[in-house]
DNA sequence: CAACAAACCGTACGATCGTTCGTACATATT
DNA sequence: AATATGTACGAACGATCGTACGGTTTGTTG
């Protein structure tokens, strides 16, 4: 069973595309992306990207995986490494501030820059962006669920906890492509508040 | 000094204009927008409304304005009949609840639909809509610090407050758009929880 | 009355968009 | 060896975009 090579090819070359739409999308949004765009970014003929992705609504979910795969390597497993409950919590929390202030996209934070276009548009992709942002503030809740659950911290409501968390640090990511001075720090002071 | 009638006709055409815009670009962004949407949409001709407005610049700048002045008339004027501090506190983030629930926007809040489409783009509409957030969150932060002044609550830094209070606000927005349940209750018990 | 100005329209322009079709080539399958 | 599949291309399509020009109508100003 050796693998098919042009199936390989073939992933390989969305892969490449995808992976500079999702820089081009963090900054113009998932609709500024175009496919001659992109084809001469890449060097490749337009008609070529697009039969890679027969449309391109199949184009912009493609990208939207990429993101988050991308996000998962960059935030997510990278802090899998710390004891879960509260210290974990500050690992994900201190990379999340990383994956905005040294952009892992250039135009920050995917979803912040994406869900708000596509929050009042039903179809496939407001369904993953939702997806993907529930299964982050479902991760952050379970590492407060386990934080007081090994009494680290007292928190009534996980849920709402991870919420909150949520909403500075997309706050944050904002504040950062506004140019305001200092928000690092800011953040940091609002959710050390929460973690002490 | 009687008032240039074509002029006066002008003003409303533009105003009629504008205000669809915002309806529009609260859902579509203010890119979406196009003259001949527009101008379908209103009975107009296309080469009329982009006579009114010379570019499609200045009518996405304008769009930002007629937003802004809708956005005084919904949330901040009305708490201005209440006495400063936390009670006129109380009822601009009840007011801003209410806007986003029962949207004045069909897209909800305006700024969070557009201010991550252009936070990443220099530019003039980029720069109005910076003044106008930074502006809504100084508003914010002044109330804060009437109420400590006041001796209602104790709040060591009143900006770092406000920037509390708009970041759950605007994530509250999201997830109204994302229907989840319950969310403005979940505001109210987070901004009470900093209030009492 | 003459000159001007603004609102508004119809038309047309070049550019760009997503999509489709035919074709060439490499790889798998039978 | 014959057939089918997938990548990639060039060319062309209809649609839509922002913008520009000329002309008509209505109101203002000299």
């Amino acid at each position: 069973m050796t693998p098919d090579q042009r199936l390989v090819r073939g992933a390989r070359s969305r892969k490449a595309i995808t992976r500079h739409a999702v820089d081009v999308a963090s900054v113009t949004g998932l609709n500024g992306l175009s496919l001659g765009k992109l084809a001469d970014d890449l060097g490749l003929s337009k008609s070529g990207v697009a039969a890679l992705f027969r449309t391109k609504e199949q184009l912009q979910l493609a990208t939207v995986e990429t993101a988050r795969e991308a996000f998962l390597d960059a935030v997510v497993r990278p802090a899998s490494d710390a004891p879960p409950g509260v210290t974990r919590l500050r690992v994900l929390i201190e990379r999340w501030i990383s994956y905005a202030e040294q952009p892992l996209f250039p135009g920050g934070c995917f979803w912040a820059a994406n869900l708000p276009e596509f929050d009042s548009r039903p179809g496939p992709i407001r369904d993953a962006l939702r997806r993907q942002h529930q299964a982050w503030l479902a991760l952050l809740a379970d590492e407060v669920r386990h934080a007081t659950d090994a009494g680290e911290i007292t928190d009534p409501d996980p849920d709402l906890a991870a919420f909150r968390i949520g909403a500075v640090l997309t706050a944050a990511n904002i504040a950062m492509r506004l140019d305001e001075p200092d928000v690092a720090n800011k953040v940091r002071r609002l959710l050390e508040d929460f973690l002490g």
